[in-house]
DNA sequence: CGTCGTTCTTGATCCAGATCAAGGGTACGC
DNA sequence: GCGTACCCTTGATCTGGATCAAGAACGACG
C-alpha cells in the first residue's frame, strides 16, 4: 500500500518528476495533493518547486545553525538529527526525522536556523523553498492544512519531551513512539533500527549515555524487548506503553 | 506608540468592531493587517469571523482537553496557563500566555486540544474559528506567513523549555523571557507582576515549588531582583541574562 | 587479520534538586 | 475582627540519575 521510501530514493529523479500520481507517496505532502484531488495541476507545482538533494553521508550537515532560512527539508531516505549546541559545548538533540517526516519548521518565526541539521545515515531529501510551498500554501487549502498539522504535530513531539519524566518512562516512550512513526511509513512495526548512538538518544532525552544503556539492558533483562546494538525488537508491547503512557500524554 | 491591552478590554466591543484600524492594536494579527497594508475589506473579514469572549474568571477553563478542537484563542486580557494532567495527576504547565499572544495552536494536529487552558487572573479572549481563519489566510498571504510564524515561535519557546539545565538557570530564563515578552506588549521592562503561583512556575519548569522560591530568595539576596510576593524587579538584568543564556538558545 | 578508535556496558560514588516537615504570611469570607 | 485556607519560605533528609572509572565489543582501515 504504502511505498517502502528507500523505494523512492533509487528512483531516477527525472523519470519520477514525470509520474505525477506515485510521485513521493511516502511524501509529507503527499496527503496535500491526495485531499486536493490528485489535481495534476497541483502536483506539477509541487514538483516545480521542490528539490531532490543528496545523499548527504553520515555526520555531514544539512544545514547549521544561524543560516538564514531558505526551506524545508522532507526525508526521501535516512535518518537526521537536529541539535542545538549551547555556549557550554553541551548538545541538545532537538529531534530525529525518519523518511516522510518534515525538517526545518522551528526556522520560520527566528528567520534563521536555530539548530544543526546532521545526517545520521546517508540522507536524501526534498528540499522545498519556503516562500515558494507557502506562496503555493495559499492555493492550495490542502497544503496549507497539512503544513499547520505539520507545525502543531511538532509542537506536541516537543511538549512531550519537555515533561518531566522517569528514565524508563522516556526510554520506553522513545521506543514506542520511534516504532509507531516507522510503523506510520510503512515499515514493520515492531523491529527497528536505530540510527543513532546510546549518547544521542541521552541527548534526545536529556539522560545520561549510561543511564540510556542500564535502562536498555533492563528492559532486554525482563524480557520487553530484544537487542543487539542497534537492532532492538519489541517484545512487550504492553508494559512499555504502560511505563510511556504519561510521557506519550495517553 | 502600542495601546496597552487594558484598553481594549474596556472599550465596547461594538463600537471597537466600528473603528478599523484602531481595533485590537496589540493583537498577534494586527501585524498580518498591517502588511496587507491596512486592507480595509481584510480587517473588516477579521472583525467578522472574530468573536470577543470573557471575561473568564481566576480558575475557569478556556477550553479543556479533549474537547474538539474547533478555535484559538488570542489573549487581549489578563493571563492564562495551559496545562496537560497526567494520569497519575501531575499537573505540567506548558505555557503562560499574556495579552497579544495565542492560545490552542497545538490542538491543530491532534484535532482535539491536549491541554486544558485556565485562566490565572481574570481573562479576555479574540475567538478565531480555526476554520475560518485560514479560509482567510489562503486570501491573505501575511495572515497565512502570521500563522506559521505564531506556530514556529511556540515551537522554540517549547524546545527551550525542554533543555536540561539548572534550576537558576531555569528561573533566571523564566524571569528574562516573561520580562520581554511583557515589553515586547508595551509594558515597562524591568517590573513584572508574576500571575501564577510559585507552584505554577514550579510546574512549569519541571521545578519543586521549594526550589523556586529558594531561587528567588538566592537571586533577590544577592541583588539581581528585588521582589515582594509577586510583584518583582529585574535588577541586574546582565547577570540574570548570563545565567539564562544556554537556556534561551543565545 | 590485527590494530586503533569508537561505542557500549557495567560498577562505584556523588550531588542537585525532590521530598518531607513545619512555621509564618496573606487574602478572603463570615 | 477572627477564622480558615491557601501560599510562600526555610530547614532537614533522601534519592534518581549524573559523573567518574574501567573493561568489553564492535567497526573501519591499513
Amino acid at each position: 500500500m504504502v511505498e517502502r521510501p528507500y523505494r523512492c530514493v533509487e528512483h531516477d529523479p527525472i523519470a519520477d518528476d514525470g509520474d505525477a500520481v506515485r510521485f513521493c507517496s511516502t511524501c509529507a505532502f503527499s496527503g496535500a495533493c491526495t485531499q486536493a484531488g490528485y489535481d495534476k495541476a497541483a502536483l506539477r507545482d509541487l514538483h516545480v518547486l521542490v528539490e531532490h538533494v543528496g545523499p548527504y553521508q553520515a555526520g555531514a550537515h544539512v544545514f547549521r545553525r544561524r543560516d538564514p532560512f531558505r526551506a524545508i527539508y522532507a526525508v526521501r531516505g535516512g535518518t537526521v538529527k537536529t541539535v542545538a549546541i549551547d555556549a557550554d559545548g553541551n548538545e541538545q538533540v532537538l529531534g530525529f526525522y525518519i523518511p516522510g517526516e518534515v525538517v526545518g519548521l522551528n526556522a520560520i518565526y527566528p528567520e534563521h536556523y536555530p539548530c544543526d541539521a546532521v545526517a545520521l545515515e546517508p540522507a536524501y531529501f526534498c528540499r522545498f523553498s519556503f516562500s515558494a510551498i507557502s506562496a503555493l500554501a495559499t492555493r492550495l487549502p490542502g497544503l496549507q492544512q497539512q503544513l499547520f498539522r505539520l507545525l502543531s504535530k511538532e509542537l506536541g513531539m516537543t511538549s512531550r519531551l519537555a515533561g518531566d519524566h522517569a528514565a524508563d518512562a522516556r526510554v520506553a516512550a522513545f521506543l514506542i513512539d520511534l516504532a509507531e512513526r516507522y510503523a506510520a511509513q510503512g515499515f514493520p512495526a515492531r523491529r527497528l533500527h536505530l540510527a543513532m548512538s546510546r549518547a544521542e538518544i541521552a541527548d534526545y532525552l536529556r539522560l545520561a549515555a549510561e543511564t540510556v544503556s542500564r535502562i536498555l539492558t533492563r528492559f532486554r533483562d525482563s524480557g520487553l524487548i530484544a537487542s543487539e546494538g542497534r537492532e532492538v525488537e519489541i517484545l512487550a508491547p504492553a508494559p512499555l506503553n504502560e511505563l510511556a503512557r504519561n510521557v506519550l500524554g495517553r
